[in-house]
DNA sequence: CCAATAGTTCAATAACCGTTGAACATAGGA
DNA sequence: TCCTATGTTCAACGGTTATTGAACTATTGG
């Protein structure tokens, strides 16, 4: 299921970070994530992430490039993607601004 | 999270259950759900749904009535809870097809 | 007051899931 | 060819979470 898929931290990190990119260049590969996870730990999730439909996977040499299913997505599960990242984002500010009154804090 | 929440079958069909009857009567209590799980499991449940905001419960005798906070929702995650209820909806019309289907490879 | 109804809480079990490291496969550069 | 870089696969461990039944609380009705 797609909402038990999102429903990981990392995964919506992963979904997350390609959407940011979607308009510049649509593509990362797994040394893009490095600061989510180790390599074997994102290997899993981006395998969960394939299983359900949200991205796929193109093999160019050693590197894998991975991208959004958006068409798909909003076709089968319309304006879910665009809420959950929505939603995400907030998120990102809150920690963002948390973090650096932790840093305050911390100082 | 709420996608956390949202991800688990039961806590879904709970969701899904109470948005159905929105335009009835915005409540249900816990014996309507008797066909999902069992009591103390629906409990639990319940708690987990009341946890991340996804509803409220109101108490009246031995009853509970639950509802959607979907006010809240709407403004904090907007256009996820309809996202998701659309997308539980197309399930719930497959799974009523394959089990149809069933019946009929059945008899 | 007694019995029944409605639902929660607790403890215990089982299943699932994320994480990790090691081994493996594959492609590219020296 | 050999070495390195990029990812995947596998097995194992640990933690979280769902499920279950029993005990408990509280309210309603006879």
């Amino acid at each position: 299921m797609v909402l038990d898929c999102l429903s990981d931290p990392i995964r919506l990190a992963i979904v997350y970070q390609l959407a940011q990119q979607e308009h510049v260049s649509n593509e990362l590969c797994c040394g893009d994530f490095y600061s989510l996870a180790g390599k074997s730990n994102l290997a899993y999730h981006f395998a969960k992430l394939r299983e359900c439909g949200l991205m796929l996977t193109r093999v160019a040499g050693t590197n894998r490039f991975m991208r959004l299913r958006r068409e798909d997505l909003d076709a089968r599960f319309p304006g879910l993607l665009d809420a959950v990242i929505k939603s995400a984002s907030k998120d990102a500010e809150r920690l963002l601004l948390s973090t650096e009154s932790d840093v305050i804090e911390a100082g």
